[in-house]
DNA sequence: AATGAATGAGACTTCATTCAT
DNA sequence: TATGAATGAAGTCTCATTCAT
C-alpha cells in the first residue's frame, strides 16, 4: 500500500467530503485543508498538486474496490452469478457511501482531459474484470458465443452507470441495491443465447 | 465577403470548433470570439454570458437532433425498427460532426451542476422518445410485457452513450455507425420477450 | 442660444431622468438614447462625449437659473432682501424639478475632477452674485464692514447647498423652500445672541 | 527590510496616496498594491473587495479623527469655544494631510451610492458633536433660544465643508488653519451688523 | 440627419502553489 | 513535519464610441 501514514487519507477523506458538499469547482485546496484539519501547506507534502488528490482519491477508493469485486466474483461458478454480484456489490457500494458515489458520477467527470484519461486508467481493472466474466459465459455457452464482448462491456458498464446516475439525480430517494436483480436480468438477456 | 450567417450560429459554431480543439477550460471567451471572427464585445449581444453559449449550443444541435429522430422514428412500424433507427441516426449524427461529438460527450460534462441541469432538462425530449418506443413495443409484443421502462431506458441510453465516449476516447479510430446493428441486437437481446 | 434644435433638449431632458431613476453610474449612454427617444449614434451628433452632455446639461439648467436669479434679485433694495430671495429661488428651483435635484446635487458630484472643475466655472457666475449681494450689503451698511467676502461667500453657498442635499437624503420629505427663511436668519444673524 | 506596519493600515495608506496623486477612477488595485509594496491579491486577504477599501479608509481616518474631537471639545467651557476647536481642528488635520484632504472632499464622492451612505453613517458622529455643542450653547444662553439646530449645523457642516473643498481647489495656496476663527467668528455672529 | 450593430480596451477578483519560519 | 501569509497570473464582461448604410 502506497501511504500508510494517517495524514494522508484523511486528507483523501476530507477531499470526498468537501467536493460532495460543496460541488468540484467549490472546493479550493483551502477548504479541503480545512476540512482535514490540517493547514493548506500540508497538503503539498502528501501530494504534487491539486490533480493528484482526485487522482488518488479515485485510485485508493476505486483500486480497493475492484480488489474486493476480483475476489468476491471468485466465490461464484457461472458467469450470470457472477455479473449479478458484480452490480450488487457496485450498488451497495455507492448506496453505502453516498457522499463517494456524489464525488464519482458527477463531481469527478467535471474535470479536464489529462485527469479522466487517468481515472480511465484506473476503471481498466474493472472492465476487465468484466470482459473476464463475459468471456467465461461465452466459453460455458451461458452468453451467444458470437457476442461483441467490447460492445458487450460497454453496454454492461454503461447500464449500470447510467442507472447509479440517475439514482443521484433523483436524490437517492429509493433504494439501488434493490435494483440489481432486474438491471442483471436485462443485462443477461441482452447478452444471452437466443435460442 | 461578408459572412451570410447569422452571427448567432456563427458563435456557435465557432464554439463548438474552440472547445472541441482545446477543451473546455481551455475556450476562453476571446478565443471563440476570434474563431467565430467577431469582437469579444459582440459576443454578449447574442448571449447573456459565457454559459449561455454552451446552453444555446447545446439546444441548437441537440433540439434539432431530437425533433428529427422524432420524425424519422415514425416511419417504421415496429419498436424494433424505431430503436434501430435510433441508434443509427445518433451514431451517424455524431459520426458526422466529430467536433460535436467531443463536445457533447466530453467537454460539456465538465461544467457546474446549473448548466448540467439545464443539459438534462433538453435531454429529456430524447428520453421520452426512448420511452415511447418502449411503451409501444410492450403493448406490440416485442418486449417483455414486465419490463421495468425506467431501467431499459437507462440501459439504452447508457450503453448509446457509453458506446459513442469510448469510441471518441479511442480517438474514433473504428466505424460507429457500423456497430449499430450489433449494439441494437444486444439492447432488444435485453428488452425482449424471452419464451 | 447655443441650439435652439429639439433634439439636443431632448437628450438633455432624457439625460436628467435617465440619472435621477439609474444613479450616474448606471446611466449609460444607450439608456439615455432610449429615454431620448432616439439612436445612441444620434447623441454623438449634438455632443462631442458623455461628459459632454453633463456640461451641457448643468450649462442649460443652471445658466438659465443664474441669469433669472440676477434679474429677479434686481428689483429688491436691500442685501438682505437679495438674499432672501437668493435663497427662495434656489430651493424653488430645485423643489420644483426634483429630478434635477437629485442630479446636481447628488449625481453630478460622482464625477472626475476634470467635468467638476467645468461645473464650478459654470457655478462662478452664482458665486459672483452673491458677491455682489454681499459688496452691497457691506456698502449700505447692512453688513459688518470688516466682513471677509470669500469666507461669507462659502458659508452662503456651503449653508444653501448643504440644507438641499439634506433635503434630499430625507427624501424631501419636509418643505424646502419654507426653510428659506430660517436659514436667510441664520445667514444673516448667525447663531448668536444679538443682544 | 520588513515592513513594520501591519499590512491593513500599509494598504489603507497606499490607498490614500494612490488615489490623492491618480483620482478615484484611475486608482486601480493593482497600483493602489504596487504602492503599498504588496501583490494584488495580498489586498483580498485584508479587504473584502475595492468598495471595502474605501470605507475601512474613511472609517480609520475619520473616525479617530472624531473621537480625538470629542476629547479636545471636553476641556473648554463654552460653546463657542468647543465650536471654534472643532473648526481648529478639523482644517489642521486635513491640512496636515494633504492627500487625505484631497481623498475626502473630492475624490471619495465620486462613488455610488451604496458606499455615500456607509460614509455618512460614519459621518453621523460629527453631525452629532455639532448638535451636542449647539445645544449647550443654547442651554448656556450664548445661541439664541429659537435657534433651529437642524440647520445651524447644515450651517456649520456646510460652511467648513465648502471652505476646504475651495481651498483645495485652488491648490492649496493659503493657510486654512489661519481661516479658522474668521469662520467660527462668522458662524458665532453671521453676516449681520453686531451694532 | 439618423441609425444601431459592432468594436475592443480594461479591471476586479480568485485560488493553486510557494517558502520562510 | 507543519504552517499559513503571500503571491501573481489570468479571464469575463461592460460600455463609450464609431461608421457603413
Amino acid at each position: 500500500m502506497k501511504n500508510q501514514k494517517p495524514k494522508y487519507m484523511q486528507i483523501i477523506d476530507a477531499a470526498v467530503i468537501t467536493i460532495a458538499e460543496n460541488g468540484y469547482h467549490q472546493s479550493q485546496v483551502s477548504k479541503i485543508a480545512k476540512q482535514a484539519g490540517v493547514a493548506d501547506g500540508t497538503i503539498y507534502l502528501y501530494f504534487k498538486n491539486k490533480e493528484d488528490i482526485l487522482i488518488s482519491l479515485f485510485r485508493e477508493k476505486m483500486g480497493h474496490f475492484i480488489t474486493d469485486l476480483e475476489e468476491v466474483t471468485r466465490s461464484k461458478n457461472t458467469a450470470s452469478e457472477k455479473l449479478l454480484l458484480l452490480i450488487e456489490n457496485h450498488f451497495r457500494r455507492l448506496s453505502e457511501d453516498y457522499h463517494l458515489a456524489i464525488v464519482t458520477q458527477l463531481e469527478l467527470r467535471q474535470t479536464n482531459k489529462d485527469l479522466r484519461l487517468q481515472i480511465n486508467s484506473i476503471l481498466k481493472g474493472y472492465l476487465k474484470l468484466v470482459d473476464k466474466i463475459l468471456v467465461e459465459g461465452i466459453e460455458k455457452g451461458e452468453f451467444d458465443k458470437d457476442l461483441d464482448i467490447r460492445l458487450a462491456r460497454q453496454m454492461i458498464f454503461g447500464t449500470i452507470d447510467e442507472t447509479v446516475t440517475t439514482w443521484i439525480m433523483n436524490d437517492h430517494k429509493y433504494d439501488l441495491v434493490g435494483l440489481a436483480p432486474k438491471v442483471h436480468q436485462l443485462l443477461i438477456n441482452g447478452c444471452g443465447n437466443k435460442n
